[in-house]
DNA sequence: TAGATTGTTAATCGATTAACAATC
DNA sequence: TAGATTGTTAATCGATTAACAATC
């Protein structure tokens, strides 16, 4: 049996990549558990036991390659290939997700996007097609989409994401606010602005 | 002193309110710890436990009162209270987060925004006026504006950070994919599409 | 070699869960 | 009253930190 990593080691790892990534982009070769910690606010200590659970990356006395713990990272974390996904939702939000070239560049790729806005259905966001919503298992399933962006209004959310759950899409990042309950093996990350700013005025 | 509370149950009280606004919007009047529970997921004694670090709001037999819970929590997260917001980088999100109405319907006003595009400084967005970025720290400070969220490009974030720290800023919500490193008493969240869903990526 | 830093163990710390008396 | 559910304590579980031998 594989060993159980923890879900919470598993949330630091692409916050470790992506330190990484930008010291390789100003030119770093190595860093430390020391150096990564300082830059992300982590202890050195947790850093070393993290990414131990997955093997030795380190050398005793000189750290990281920077290049060789990206490919490991990526490699862990599955983004070592590319992901096509599905927008549902095309208003402000939706517009914005699918001009952010984040995505691309990180290996996500839009490759369909949902609304249910008679309007909307039939045109075009980038160079892909805005279809009605009632498409959304047939499509999915026929394009083998796993990841869905949710970002249509809360009422509408809970019956959305069963639909994509029905043509297969096994994680989905929610920006709707509001819990789905969904089946198990299904990944669910809440995106909400007003969580995290109210997480933070509790201390204002 | 005062009795210290957890940074992690403080993040899950807003997804407390945020269930109970939903419960109260579909007409209930009570619920309990149990129902809470499964609707977001946790389990009835972790949310017990968390409320009861600020007092005994439910009755025994009876439950929670949701309109009584609601006032509480927004007392306690201190959002029974109207925020003033400074939004930096009116680029495609920035304007996405700028006509969102969740807002301002929970207390949250922007009342500044901020961009370094000369084609952009001097137009509107909504009813207030983009302004010169190199004017953060006067006009956060002139406006007494204690929070804002960051939607510049990563290379721009860390520079523009400490502007909004000079100017009072308190608390930084970030959408720029990168760590600021800033005074232990400015509280920092971070939302950054790419770190969740390499999250989910790794059970794929 | 001397210095630095890893990987790992054990100790500490903190969070979650189980259980139940209190009581509505 | 009988049933339900809270608030709280104690037990369990898990995560973080400290420390250091191994070794580059």
């Amino acid at each position: 049996m594989t060993k159980q990593i923890p879900d919470i080691v598993v949330g630091r790892l692409p916050r470790y990549l992506q330190a990484l990534e930008h010291m390789q982009k100003d030119g770093f070769m190595t860093t430390s558990s020391k150096e990564l910690g300082a830059n992300l606010g982590i202890s050195a200590a947790q850093i070393r036991k993290d990414l131990s659970q997955f093997g030795g990356f380190g050398k005793q006395g000189m750290g990281y390659s920077i290049q060789s713990l990206i490919n490991q990272l990526r490699s862990i974390l599955h983004v070592n290939q590319s992901w096509k996904l599905a927008l549902v939702g095309i208003g402000d939000l939706g517009n914005a997700l699918a001009r952010y070239q984040g995505f691309t560049s990180r290996g996500f790729h839009i490759v369909l996007a949902f609304d249910i806005d008679p309007e909307k259905i039939g045109g075009k966001i980038g160079n892909i097609e805005i279809m009605d919503a009632a498409k959304i298992a047939e499509e999915v399933r026929k394009n083998d989409v796993k990841i869905a962006m949710l970002t249509v209004p809360s009422t509408a959310a809970q019956n959305i994401a069963v639909e994509l759950v029905k043509g297969g899409v096994l994680a989905i990042l929610n920006y709707a606010p509001i819990s789905l309950s969904l089946p198990d093996h299904v990944h669910v990350e809440y995106v909400d602005p007003i969580v995290k700013l109210q997480h933070m005025t509790f201390y204002l």
